[in-house]
DNA sequence: ACTTACAAACAATCAAGCCTGTTTTTGAAG
DNA sequence: CTTCAAAAACAGGCTTGATTGTTTGTAAGT
């Protein structure tokens, strides 16, 4: 028979609630785009009414840059275990890369270049992201700081090297878009793999005979 | 007293209002984002009327492509210019990079950012940009193969060297919108010369003392 | 009872595509 | 060289559809 739902607090209702319509909102965000995530569509996909919306997100923009902060935590959070595991296992500096790979390539990256551009034109939007995004980034560079700390490399060089890893893997995804070409990426990641290795010279290069793949897949 | 303007050819006419439109949606794709730019705005940014508009490009789509497809060809042709006096002169690695950072974050790559999101959600659109992006990269191909065969480097290390400057420039400009820190690109930037130039050992080395910089600003 | 959570209808806005006129150019006949 | 009808270029209004924020009404929790 139906069970009777146990009687929730407020606070669970409206915690369920909101977290259900920020996941539904980075979901459409990343399978629908920006422009194309209404409303409407958030409400369907999250299985609740409009009204239900407007009443945890009094207009469209508090509910997109709250579903991105949310989303960023989350990733941070990921980020920082793994970077704790990778320090505790010690492996080669070819699964930090892989893993920024699958972390970026697995909605985070195609997410960011929904909102990226209309941050551009859209100031209120772009104030409420800019702390938002700070620390992100420097949650990123604590976990190089700790990475090299760990590998006893140079902090600055460490940064700089992980820095360009970031960049080079966003300006790889944003490429896939229209260039549908698995051996250029495959080869890139190949190459860029074997520059990062270069820059940690002590340690990495031993531990990697091949390329333990565990994380990729 | 108002001369009165000569008589133009219809072709005359049409070509100039064509590229007018163009290089007004480029103009408002860069200033005020693919979904701020809209018939109406175009028009009346190439000075025209709206029904000019839809008698040239029958849909909003048409014009987006064809005006990004009008782009692409002119920067091209700027970038194969530039790899031929690059040659005959016979500058350092650096001034690769300074130009293509210059090239990309001067318009070219925040107008890309404003299309991808829309070209990863509209198949149709998609389809119409796909061949344009492909011949442009094989242009970028064309000139990093032309590029090795003057410095007498290997064809295919010189190719993932520049492809990977070319994603890692991409990034760092998609990172511009929401981190505002030119010390943080510069300095990327200057480790990132630094790479190129190792890998460029035959000739680049000796022309760079330091870093002149000229392009960047 | 009173506040919070949810539901659903409403009004205003605005862009895209379509359609109907108007002006300019063409080119061919007289 | 002029005339004139057809075609191309251009101007602007109209309709439809969709979306956002608002508001009013209902149910669930405290």
């Amino acid at each position: 028979m139906g069970r009777i739902p146990r009687r929730r607090s407020q606070k669970e209702r409206s915690a369920e609630t909101s977290s259900r319509l920020m996941a539904a909102t980075i979901d459409l965000l990343h399978d629908r785009g920006i422009t194309r995530a209404t409303t409407p569509d958030i409400a369907r996909a999250a299985g609740v009414s409009r009204g239900a919306l407007t009443h945890h997100f009094p207009t469209r923009e508090t509910i997109i840059t709250a579903s991105i902060a949310n989303m960023l935590h989350l990733v941070n959070e990921d980020m920082r275990r793994f970077g704790k595991a990778f320090a505790e296992s010690g492996g080669s500096s070819d699964e930090i890369v892989d893993y920024l790979w699958k972390v970026m390539s697995d909605r985070l990256f195609y997410v960011t270049m929904e909102y990226l551009p209309e941050a551009r034109h859209n100031d209120e939007f772009k104030a409420q992201l800019v702390p938002v995004v700070r620390e992100f980034h420097a949650g990123l560079d604590a976990i190089w700081t700790e990475l090299a700390a760990r590998t006893g490399a140079d902090p600055e060089h460490t940064r700089n090297v992980m820095n360009a890893t970031m960049c080079c893997i966003r300006g790889m995804i944003a490429q896939t878009i229209l260039r549908q070409d698995q051996d250029y990426y495959e080869g890139l990641l190949r190459f860029w793999k074997e520059q990062v290795r270069q820059q940690f010279p002590g340690k990495a290069a031993g531990t990697a005979k091949k390329t333990r793949k565990r994380t990729a897949e």
